[in-house]
DNA sequence: AATATCCCCAACCGCACTTGT
DNA sequence: TACAAGTGCGGTTGGGGATAT
């Protein structure tokens, strides 16, 4: 007998996928990703379901262009750490390394370079400036002198009260369908927790089956079965 | 209208680090 | 202590849409 193994799959996720993974998740919690991506019925690897969590299912994610401060933030936070992308990434809640990665490849790049180009020698001082693409914001700003200079706690301190711009959620939707109110409730950004220094350590997911039977979920790695609580049927995803 | 170019971003890869046995 | 598995991070790529020619 012959068994076909199926290729792992890459490339874009469908919107399929992207539910047997929520589903997943919620069920086991955010660890053990080669598990998840087992049981989900995905044919992923567990780093694809933890990139594609990490990256845009996860709940407390923004979408959307950056505002001026998190622009700001950014520039600041480079200057003073480089490509440290998920340091800096903590300090901007909802937002992920990837994301800022890829901002400040196609945005803030080419402004510090532009910046670099125009910047005078009588004008070169430590201090930070740089062009908005925002039409709201100042074309130049300083950040030197500004709450953003100095602790860390000065810095997250500008993001405290704006929790609420997050126009155009595509994932509510997502997670209306899979009827998890409790994580919708939990999307509101942590808006005054200095603590909260992980954008993604927001209020998440209700205890897991991991806090109720981790051993139930570990012993099954040959032949995928789950325990009925966890509405799991042999061969398919959860839930599904 | 067709084509070329640019921009954006999701996703992959490889490596390093952490944790468990 | 050594090894393996799991996880996190930063760099890079490729596809698709928008814009320019």
């Amino acid at each position: 007998m012959v068994t076909v193994r199926e290729e792992t799959r890459k490339g874009p996720w469908t919107e399929q996928e992207d539910l047997q993974l929520v589903c997943t998740v919620r069920l086991f919690g955010e660890r053990r990703w080669d598990f998840i991506a087992k049981v989900s019925g995905l044919n992923r690897t567990g780093k694809s379901c933890r990139l594609r969590w990490v990256n845009y299912l996860h709940p407390g994610l923004k979408h959307g262009r950056m505002s001026p401060h998190e622009e700001r933030l950014i520039l600041e936070l480079h200057a003073r750490w480089g490509n440290r992308w998920s340091r800096i990434a903590r300090r901007l809640p909802g937002r992920t390394d990837n994301e800022i990665k890829n901002y400040w490849r196609t945005h803030m790049r080419k402004k510090a370079q532009e910046r670099k180009r125009n910047m005078s020698p009588s004008s070169s001082s430590s201090s930070l400036t740089y062009q908005s693409c925002y039409p709201d914001t100042p074309s130049t700003i300083g950040v030197e002198g500004q709450e953003l200079h100095g602790s860390s706690g000065c810095i997250t301190s500008i993001l405290k009260g704006n929790p609420s711009d997050m126009d155009g959620y595509p994932m509510e939707q997502i997670w209306m369908e899979i009827e998890a109110p409790e994580v919708l409730s939990g999307m509101g950004l942590d808006g005054g927790n200095d603590n909260a220094c992980s954008s993604l350590a927001a209020p998440l997911l209700p205890p897991t089956a991991w806090d109720y039977y981790p051993e139930a979920c570990w012993k099954m790695d040959e032949e995928i079965k789950m325990a009925p609580q966890f509405g799991y049927s042999e061969g398919v995803g959860p839930c599904f």
